[in-house]
DNA sequence: ACGGATCCATACCTGGATCCTG
DNA sequence: CAGGATCCAGGTATGGATCCGT
């Protein structure tokens, strides 16, 4: 937390500078960047392991882009999604509840500004609350109910209060394999997690 | 079939050259360029799907290393094993019968001669005779049989007539889970199927 | 001689997210 | 405005095989 507060009003061009990371200049093809910029120098383990940011300490980290008002701008990818083992999980034992145990969230500058004039805010460490958590799992099952019962095609983006379900591809034309509700299989885009910016907003300025 | 004939008797080198394919100079750090230039060169579908290298033909397309007496020097790389998928599998659905439906073998000299000077030989359209058939099913029924009874730790490659099973890694470290026989989880190294050289010997140079 | 070890290329998948049009 | 579409990085898995010590 001491090394995270540190970076409270930088710019990510000057930390990018002081750790050596090439950030790119052209935001459409950097959007991982900034995310990237900041694990490395807060030391997260690298890659793309199914395990914390800071395996030892059990945190995740997320860059989370505010304009000036420091209202949230996007929505958070929160994990991939699995289509042929949803029938086996369990939200307890869920690759969302997991991500979401402990996050460390960081502000980012979002705007039409240059990547490396972003100033970065404030980090927050944040656990679900009771209430947080009951909303998510409502929503997650609610969510993997439907699709299991009635196929991914039954679930767009407009279910869920604070997770929804959105395509992530690299392309509208990218495919995995699903089920539908007799069985059959069907080729799909890829799905992944994500919150609510409505939602991310609330738990980052919400007074302890 | 014409345009592998008319490999028959250039050189790894001049081929390259032809098709511009930047064949290695070590042959360590080489060992699967000349197979990739041959696809190349017979407009093989380039990359590792799941599928014939000439999909519409169905064709599967090996380079098999020879001494100037035409004996094959090496085993033959079938597929690689998904350890935790095998008790689902039967042979007649099997990756491995799959992949050895019809290949087309491309002979290739093996000496300690430069890459780029290495002869190609006369190609051999080949698909299994019943007799080699019953063979590689026997094979792969009694080495997926010991696997899914004993775990792959009662498998070695001194196990099968014509196929065999064996390491398929980058380094022996590597990992991937399996399960003992009572159910455990392992951690053992990758495995693939391969045929052994005396059996592509035999049907490369069989008279039909 | 050959069983175990190793080397390269490349597609795929997940994780880092933001873009952008109706 | 936000749902659907997209972009980069990098690890993993598979496919191309041959190397090499016992």
């Amino acid at each position: 937390m001491v090394r995270a507060r540190a970076l409270d009003g930088l710019r990510a061009g000057e930390l990018a500078r002081r750790v050596g990371f090439p950030l790119g200049s052209d935001p459409v093809r950097s959007k991982g960047h900034i995310g990237e910029l900041i694990e490395l120098a807060l030391g997260a383990t690298a890659g793309n392991l199914d395990q914390p940011d800071f395996p030892t300490l059990g945190v995740e980290l997320k860059t989370v882009p505010v304009d000036e008002a420091g209202r949230v701008r996007e929505s958070t990818f929160v994990c991939s999604i699995d289509l042929g083992a949803l029938d086996r999980e369990e939200w307890d034992t869920s690759r969302v509840r997991r991500k979401l145990r402990c996050v460390l969230w960081v502000p980012v500058e979002s705007s039409r500004v240059p990547l490396a004039d972003r100033r970065l805010g404030t980090p927050r460490l944040w656990r679900p609350t009771a209430a947080q958590e009951a909303t998510l799992r409502a929503d997650w099952h609610d969510l993997v109910g439907r699709i299991t019962s009635g196929g991914i095609d039954e679930v767009s983006a407009h279910l869920g209060e604070a997770l929804q379900i959105r395509p992530k591809a690299a392309s509208g034309s990218d495919r995995v394999e699903a089920h539908g509700p007799e069985g059959e299989v069907l080729d799909v885009v890829p799905r992944g997690f994500y919150l609510r910016a409505r939602f991310t907003e609330t738990l980052l300025w919400t007074v302890e």
